[in-house]
DNA sequence: GGCTAATGTAGGACAAAGCCTGATATTTTT
DNA sequence: AAAAATATCAGGCTTTGTCCTACATTAGCC
């Protein structure tokens, strides 16, 4: 009987893992934790087979709690569950060591099977993370997306991301429009971005803009 | 019995919800959907008492299939289940015609209450959204910006600032490209905004999208 | 109960931006 | 030093978007 500790900062979301994993002979959720300092505290007190852990949460993140937990309990096995939107974190997530990543939208099915295999020591790696690592391994780039702009292009991108009109940046830059538009679809290229949108989205992220 | 609807993109959460009906005699789960385009279908065939309806989803976020279930059914009851960050818009929401706003991290009790409430064809404020609310009429001057928008604004504002061309919310909302022109006007002069990409910054810092 | 303001909707004219393509220039690799 | 890759720049052509204007409908108000 593996034993669980089900972190999330959502009632439902526990709710749910829980009445799935109640279906299981040889699994029992044996704690729940609605954020991440609770979730150090109860590891630091009792024995897990293993911690689901959500990335998103309020007080203390996902990332930062896995961090503590491989300080407390090294060899115990966790799997991240993450909405859709944090797929980029995924590897660095791996390489500080759970054991699994999983997107909130995977079905039923698949959970259980991630955490039943983790549970017994394995790693569990999903059909979208395969891809994503293989993609990395085709771009190794380790430096972040916006350093393997050049200079001209940082700045373009820069510009974009403040908003301002290919127009303006033109007449700042003394360039044509035109360059500009080739700049601007390199950076999109480079940083494997669609939109003006996702440039501001970056750049705050980044702390480029604040 | 009162017939409920389920919305969201994550069977966990569904499960979840599921789960904590399933105990009340007076309620039951008639249907789910993982989508607002399958929220939509199922709503047009059968019947419901209430819909319980995540705002965030994928293909058809929730704040458009709201607004669609307000045409094919106006006195559909909808309650809104939202992560934590989207609480700034709890009242464009209501003013959109839903009959609660809760956030996901209520705890279980709070969700049954608000689901029966609202089944019952009244409103279901929470104490959060009361405060809100009273606060919003104790300073009516400081609402914030977004919140002066009228409802189909508030949609092409969300689009814009997630960095959707014109050319396809148009086609998403069935209007001319012209009409979402216009709204984008509008909304920057209502806002006192000049580019998209304040948009999406102001999007960004008020935790509208994250 | 009529008047005003707000809302939802587009058309047309014009401007802006985007995509594809291709020229030089500069740097890196072999 | 020659070859390959990268960076800087733009023209032509087409698609998109913006601005201004307009009109019907609804909501709000004196």
């Amino acid at each position: 009987m593996k034993k669980i500790l089900l972190v999330d900062d959502h009632s439902i979301v526990r709710q749910g893992l829980r009445t799935l994993i109640e279906l299981e002979v040889d699994l029992e959720v044996a704690g729940e934790a609605s954020s991440g300092v609770e979730a150090i505290a109860l590891v630091r007190k009792n024995s897990y087979d293993i911690v689901v852990l959500d990335i998103s949460m309020p007080d203390k993140n996902g990332v930062d709690t896995l961090h503590d937990l491989k300080h407390i309990s090294p060899d115990l096995p966790v799997l991240i569950l993450s909405g859709y939107a944090e797929a980029q974190y995924a590897l660095n997530l791996i390489r500080s060591g759970c054991k699994g990543y999983l997107s909130k939208d995977a079905d039923t099915d698949e959970i259980i099977k991630a955490i039943r295999t983790i549970a017994n020591g394995k790693r569990y790696i999903s059909a979208e993370l395969a891809e994503l690592m293989t993609d990395q391994l085709a771009h190794p780039s380790e430096k972040q997306l916006h350093e393997s702009l050049s200079d001209r292009e940082f700045q373009v991108f820069f510009k974009l991301a403040g908003g301002l009109s290919p127009t303006d940046i033109a007449a700042e830059l003394n360039i044509s429009i035109k360059t500009v538009s080739t700049y601007r679809t390199r950076i999109l290229e480079k940083m494997s971005l669609k939109t003006n949108a996702d440039l501001t989205y970056y750049a705050i992220k980044n702390e480029l803009i604040s």
